[in-house]
RNA sequence: GCCGAAGUGGUGGAAUUGGUAGACACGAGGGACUCAAAAUCCCUUUUCCAUUGGAAGUGCGGGUUCGAUUCCCGCCUUCGGCACCA
């Protein structure tokens, strides 16, 4: 029988479900095994990196099945977003037809590549049974202080009437209507994540062993912990305070004026009444009118308006201008920065437009003078001009100084992070109500308990809609207080989308459970995630959000766990090179025909291989490919051509490849079948059967060890070697072998089965097995076997490679090194010269040194 | 600018703890089978010189070592993250 995996495929796979042969329960008598790949955005269909991203989690998570392991491998889907909305004001449809078609179309595709997924664990977070323990939560958050609502600048779209986050402003505009995108200042909620920076930061520092560095080192550069002082400036004339926030105390006695940010509420006091009223407020309102992206932007030019008014150095005496400056970050430190020209690049830069002073307070070992500086020095040194501190090196000054502004009341020391709090208000639709109402009397009333889920209620979408839907649903927004009765509105705010993903995989614990957001038990017996999976583009803000959720949820008592995941694997992009038209543009591959485009003929300029976009077009259809190969060939690919951390290039030939192991696999196996069902004679212990043990031990051993270290591609290779190595001696074996033959093929059917399961199924089949391979158990190594009685030795004269040898295994050191000697062409290279050195590295090299 | 990762044949990649560089696969070339094709199978395939064999070779330049893709120092390139963070 020719393998045919569409017949096989779709077979297993209707097996497997009707079976339930994934769905697993809590079992405290067996070890448990926690798997999880990122759950998807409902967008349509599944692409590549879905596949890659499954692939992985699917031989892992069937590994550990055939380990005996009782695994969690549930799947779900992120249904809460801006794509469903903007679909529905396009298409007149509400977000939820849309995204529910989405999900029942993709949840076929992922049956299709045979994933053993729990599916009676599915969840879709637009469910208000999901949601409505998301609002709950919230609400706990709220009663144990870590929410808070405040006024901040955000960007907004006045066209849409919506707050934009960063990466939705294109070129200073609004990336679906092209209106310019201003800050506005507006009411939002937030989390407070900084009040677990800390902790996040200590557990990224040496408490996740399972999570790759580069994540771990994203996160802590993110978090941003930085030691320093806040100082206290006297605005000269007036009772009022400036306070900055510093990492060079040391540099005091430098600093020489002060800068604050245009967002700063000390700015109006500073302004009022004035004559520069009218010009600096002109200017504050010319920055604040830039989006933040472009005020951000490289080598922006410094921009300052001096106030009119001082400060005065505490210790100096001196006085110190104060300027409104556009590089000064609002929610940075407290808003200001006290200037230390001589010491810090950006106010050297500053100074040097402006005419500010400079001094020198700290000298390095050449001394520095301002007539030759031509950028700040933010080195080492001994302190200079700086009264009593003079003479002391700059890094004890730090702690002399604050120690001393401290005693005087003028400071202290300090941590700054630059971890912000979460803002997780959204103008929008489709996402989970927040669950507050505000009373004009009560001020923002949680909603009670018993009430809950506040539910998204019906809007009709249309092309002409602008502006938040819920805003416009007076039903929704009219309500009344819960504390005093009296006419209110309902928060008409979603949350952040990112709220959801933060606790999922605990729900997935105990999906259906409605009495709490989660089963305890159930949660404490599965959690944490023993092996998380998903792209890298997740290292900051889901990872992190994820982290700081489960501490919340324990500290709120849902769950005993500190951190959600042990282990963490950083799956790489799926690329292709790009193919242009210079009359249609972006081509599919498919539309590109030897190096022609097929619309128009003309010559096809291929681009670099990037990461795969609809944009681009430099997509292939995971759907065609298993028309075309097959689930197990689509699997076996996209796990062979890299390992898994890395990125993956796209290469038809490289599937065509796989594809004939497959092959290659099957007919070995069926050309043999027959001994499944035959009386054979008992093995006999020769070379051969020696030879074949040999293999199938070291295959069985490279590949169990490659999964546990997650090199599936060599893996995959391992299996290919061992494939090789069976036809050779399938050509040359006689009755007597067949016995281990037989267990030779069976093992590499478990040995692809995490791989390729449905060929495997049904090869464990034909060869007359009761039950599922995907149910049978892993198969075990012998070392003995994996090492060889006769082995080849190198032998090395100075380094070099000159002969290889064979000999016994574990023969003495004197006698290797004799017949080694002997070697005709080691001869010739040690002849005449003396052996000063022998080295022997046991069982793998000799080398001889020789003058 | 700062932080991190990577750089190996024509290509994707392998070499797990400092020990025979190039596993496995793709592509290419040659051959077998076939009326022919497809499929399959076999051989060759780092470069250079050559007859057994030799020389060079893991981005570049140094170093440590009997021995370096692996460790150290300096540089180059590419990718990723952060970026006026006081």
């Amino acid at each position: 029988m020719k393998y045919n995996p569409a017949d096989i495929e779709t077979k297993w796979q209707k097996i497997w479900e009707d079976k339930k042969l994934f769905k697993v329960e809590k079992d405290e008598s067996k070890e448990k095994f926690y798997c999880l790949e990122m759950f998807p955005y409902p967008s349509g269909k599944i692409h590549m990196g879905h596949v890659r991203n499954y692939a992985i989690g699917d031989v892992i998570s069937r590994y550990k099945f055939m380990q005996g392991l009782n695994v969690l491998h549930p799947m779900g889907w992120d249904a809460f977003g801006l794509p469903a909305e903007n679909a529905a004001i396009e298409n007149s449809t509400h977000p939820a037809v849309w995204t529910k078609s989405n999900i029942s179309y993709m949840k076929e595709q992922l049956k299709q590549l045979g994933l053993s997924y729990d599916w009676d664990r599915d969840i879709a977070t637009c469910d208000p049974e999901y949601y409505r323990w998301e609002q709950l939560i919230f609400i706990k958050m709220f009663e144990k202080g870590l929410i808070y609502k405040k006024k901040s600048h955000l960007n907004w779209c006045d066209d849409c009437n919506t707050v934009l986050a960063n990466e939705q402003v294109e070129e200073g505009a609004c990336w679906r209507c092209g209106q310019d995108v201003a800050i506005k200042e507006l009411d939002g909620w937030y989390l407070k994540i900084t009040e677990y920076a800390d902790e996040l930061l200590e557990y990224a520092n040496d408490k996740l062993p399972g999570w790759p560095n580069k994540v771990l080192t994203m996160q802590k550069n993110w978090i941003g912990k930085s030691y320093g002082a806040e100082i206290n400036f006297q605005i000269k004339d007036t009772d009022e305070k400036i306070n900055v926030f510093t990492t060079r105390p040391d540099t005091l006695f430098g600093a020489t004026f002060m800068s604050v940010a245009p967002e700063h509420p000390i700015v109006k006091t500073l302004l009022a009444g004035t004559d520069k009223e009218a010009e600096g407020t002109a200017f504050v309102d010319s920055i604040l009118k830039e989006d933040k992206i472009n005020r951000m932007d490289d080598d922006k030019e410094k921009r300052g308006f001096f106030t009119g008014k001082y400060v005065t150095n505490p210790v100096t005496g001196n006085d110190m201008p104060i300027y409104i400056a556009n590089f000064v970050l609002m929610d940075y430190g407290t808003g200001a920065v006290m200037a230390v020209p001589a010491h810090d690049q950006r106010d050297f830069e500053f100074a040097k437009k402006y005419g500010c002073d400079l001094k020198i307070v700290i000298q390095p070992k050449e001394e520095l003078s301002l007539e030759t500086m031509v950028e700040a020095y933010t080195g080492a040194g001994t302190l200079v001009n700086s009264g009593q501190f003079d003479g002391t090196d700059n890094d004890s000054a730090k702690k002399s100084i604050v120690e001393f502004l401290d005693n005087e009341g003028l400071g202290k020391s300090t941590i700054n992070y630059r971890l912000r709090d979460w803002q997780i208000s959204r103008q929008r639709y489709w996402g989970s109500p927040i669950p507050f109402i505000n009373c004009d009397k009560c001020g923002s009333v949680p909603v009670p308990e018993a009430e809950l889920p506040v539910k998204l209620p019906d809007v009709d979408f249309n092309p002409d809609m602008r502006g938040n839907p819920l805003d416009k649903v007076e039903s929704f927004k009219n309500t009344t207080c819960p504390k005093c009765g009296g006419a209110a509105t309902r928060e008409t705010d979603t949350m952040d989308t990112f709220m959801e993903s933060s606790w999922y995989f605990m729900r997935y614990t105990s999906p259906h459970c409605d009495t709490a957001p989660f089963d305890k038990d159930k949660a404490n017996y599965w959690m944490n995630v023993d092996q998380y999976i998903g792209g890298i583009e997740h290292a900051i803000l889901h990872l992190l959000y994820s982290r700081f959720y489960t501490k919340v949820l324990r500290d709120l008592g849902y769950i005993d766990i500190d951190e959600p995941f042990n282990r963490l694997l950083t799956q790489g992009m799926v690329c292709k090179e790009t193919y242009k038209c210079p009359e249609h543009g972006w081509l599919y591959p498919e539309e590109s025909v030897d190096g022609k485009c097929s619309k128009c003929n003309s010559d096809v300029a291929v681009g670099r291989v990037e990461k795969m976009s609809k944009s681009k077009r430099n997509v292939v259809d995971p759907n065609k490919l298993i028309q075309k190969y097959g689930a197990d060939t689509a699997r076996l690919f996209i796990l062979f051509a890299s390992p898994p951390e890395r990125e993956l290039e796209w290469s038809d030939s490289g599937v065509e490849g796989s594809f004939r192991f497959l092959n290659r696999v099957w007919r070995l196996i069926q050309n043999n079948i027959e001994l499944f069902n035959s009386e054979l004679p008992a093995p006999v212990e020769d070379e051969l059967s020696k030879e074949l043990l040999f293999h199938t031990n070291v295959a069985v051993k490279k590949v169990t060890e490659d999964i546990d270290r997650y090199q599936l591609n060599t893996a995959v290779a391992a299996m290919m070697e061992f494939v090789n190595n069976l036809y050779a001696i399938e050509a040359k074996m006689g009755d007597e072998h067949k016995a281990l033959f037989r267990d030779s093929i069976l093992s590499l059917m478990k040995l692809i089965a995490p791989f390729t399961p449905h060929a495997a199924e049904e090869l464990f089949e034909m060869a007359g097995f009761e039950g599922l391979i995907s149910r049978s158990s892993w198969p075990e190594f012998d070392e003995k076997h994996t090492q060889k009685d006769e082995i080849t030795i190198a032998v090395q004269v100075n380094g070099k490679l000159r002969g290889q040898i064979e000999i016994a295994r574990d023969l003495d050191k004197e006698t290797i090194f004799e017949i080694a000697l002997a070697n005709e062409n080691v001869v010739k290279h040690t002849e005449g010269k003396d052996i000063f050195k022998k080295i022997y590295v046991p069982n793998k090299l000799i080398n001889f040194v020789v003058k």
